[in-house]
DNA sequence: AGGTGGTTTGTACGATCGTACAAATCCAGG
DNA sequence: CCTGGATTTGTACGATCGTACAAACCACCT
């Protein structure tokens, strides 16, 4: 809490006042993410009318989002195991709308026939989800590739990670102003 | 640590004793259980010649470390961005291990032309490591699918993962009984 | 000017964490 | 039997965590 209130430029006091606990502002800043993410993956990958083509956008577009310095999707994957059941259940709606988008895009790729036939579209869906999310665990932003790079080579065997030798720490200060921004005098709560 | 104490049937104090810090008692299940998983997965993979079916063999092996109860390789992989510095550094021996390991799969399996060419094999490997883990996300042990057969349906695909609706406990208590089994009266440090 | 509602500040409290240590206990070897 | 080292126990300490709250502050309206 500190460290947020720190890094975003307020003192403890100012969060427990916009948010009363700690999950609550967890839960803003994730499910704000989340929804942003959904709306740039359903953006980029309604470009174009190719399946194929489509999942290759909406991956680049999921990396970008989850590789950003101040990813909330990120902290959602890392912190997911420490929310309160309650958090939990507050999110499921994003997630149920979040694999929606990528059920979706599987099953369109395969309707197409460009997946393998006989494959269970279920277990593809969660094989590329998360293969594409343990690239975070490995991807450095000063690396070699950039996150479209990645999801290209992705796209073209589908590739994935690692732990990588340093953490790449999330900046939740950048987040919590954002928000802050978006909701400038709301009542908190 | 009182947790942990608890779970291995002993009190606090005694943790402290054989292991001075919480850094050194994590690093001994880590490295106990990432060496285990590399024997078990050198031992399973080296039953066969075709590259293909020893990939297959080695992500069984692998996703049944993983996906066990008491799995130190997925508290290796949960804990890992909390671990100080000099932790990860003094797993880092394993870590590369591991990595050959895999890597060495990887390679025969493209050398006997079962991957697509051109594929940088080094995506390909954390690719499917990455993925591999990420199966410990949605697992479930009262789930309709045993590890072996998400291991098989991964090895058809590639399959991975995504946020389950309950998180898996690790249940550390059995690592460290394992680890004091293994080193009865050894002095502590 | 004065006051009012929203917001920030600073401080403090209780709980929990990892660690430290003296006392109690166990367990060979002589 | 007993003695000395190894191990466990129980307790306590300092730090840090999330939370709560009174006081100060600010912007805006009449």
């Amino acid at each position: 809490m500190r460290a947020i209130a720190g890094e975003s430029g307020v003192l403890l006091g100012s969060l427990t006042y916009r948010y009363r606990t700690k999950s609550d502002l967890l839960l803003a800043v994730m499910t704000a993410g989340v929804d942003r993410a959904i709306a740039q993956i359903e953006d980029a990958s309604s470009a174009d009318e190719d399946p194929l083509l489509r999942l290759r956008l909406a991956l680049r577009a999921h990396l970008r989002e989850l590789l950003a310095a101040d990813s909330a999707v990120w902290l959602l994957l890392n912190e997911w195991g420490r929310l309160p059941p309650e958090s939990r259940e507050a999110l499921r709606v994003q997630r149920r709308r979040y694999e929606a988008v990528w059920g979706e895009l599987v099953s369109a790729a395969a309707a197409s026939g460009a997946l393998a036939p006989g494959l269970d579209l279920r277990l593809v869906h969660l094989f590329v989800f998360g293969a594409a999310n343990s690239v975070a665990h490995w991807y450095r932003a000063d690396g070699s590739r950039s996150p479209d790079e990645i999801a290209d080579a992705f796209s073209a065997f589908i590739g994935v990670g690692v732990l990588a030798d340093e953490v790449r720490p999330v900046h939740v200060g950048p987040l919590f102003a954002e928000l802050c921004a978006l909701n400038p005098t709301s009542t908190p709560e």
